[in-house]
DNA sequence: CCTTGACACCTAGCTAAACTAAATGTAGGT
DNA sequence: ACCTACATTTAGTTTAGCTAGGTGTCAAGG
């Protein structure tokens, strides 16, 4: 599932990484890899301009630092990331759910 | 959920949905809010394109009839698709296990 | 009779999300 | 000197899903 597309559920994703403690948006990658076992391997173009479009919702907020002369910007969730990041929980637990009920096939009780 | 986004697993549903027997497209948006419970109430300019999409794939073929003075168009799964379905499927759930795995929080084991 | 709503199909065009593909720069190893 | 890992950025492409209309049949109700 290398390099695939997210659809959607991206926010979910890195929301509930930095949910963990603050994290800059390599290492944001990087947890995600290792998190997900490799399925998500994820094109720094695709989780950083997300990191900017979550600050910008007020779910992140973010501060620059310098480690060993690299610049990083650390990103720590907000109090509205952390109530966005619950009901997004609860929709893909709805979402998944309900995938899986169509993949399951017709919804009628058994009927011997 | 109503209304919302499916965001790249609409084929792995409409595919499921016609396997489980031909169906005209008004029909498959019926079941598909059946089975789901009302989770997945798709727009008509959602379920339309994406069958032609998928019949232009090869994954369903299309017939159509007159049932009562109203035209439909009726769609059955391919071997082709049938073959997508199976994959679809299993990439649904590597996928819904990924997600799962980042939500449930830290990888590593438990360090007592 | 005429309107409304369910049935049944179609599509032009908008939007936003994910990605490609570049760019910039530091640090450390060969 | 060069390459790789680290670390960030963004312009531009693609495309999926949706909006918002259109066409037409049939049955029921006012």
């Amino acid at each position: 599932m290398r390099g695939q597309a997210l659809k959607g559920h991206l926010d979910l994703l890195l929301l509930a990484i930095v949910a963990d403690g603050p994290k800059h948006g390599y290492a944001v990658i990087e947890e995600l890899r290792l998190r997900s076992e490799d399925a998500f391997d994820l094109p720094e173009g695709t989780v950083y301009p997300a990191l900017h479009r979550l600050e910008k919702a007020g779910y992140l907020s973010s501060s620059w630092s310098e480690v060993q002369g690299r610049r990083r910007r650390t990103y720590t969730l907000t109090k509205r990331g952390s109530s966005a990041l619950g009901e997004q929980r609860q929709s893909w637990n709805e979402f998944s759910q309900a995938v899986g009920r169509v993949l399951k096939g017709v919804p009628w009780p058994n009927t011997p």
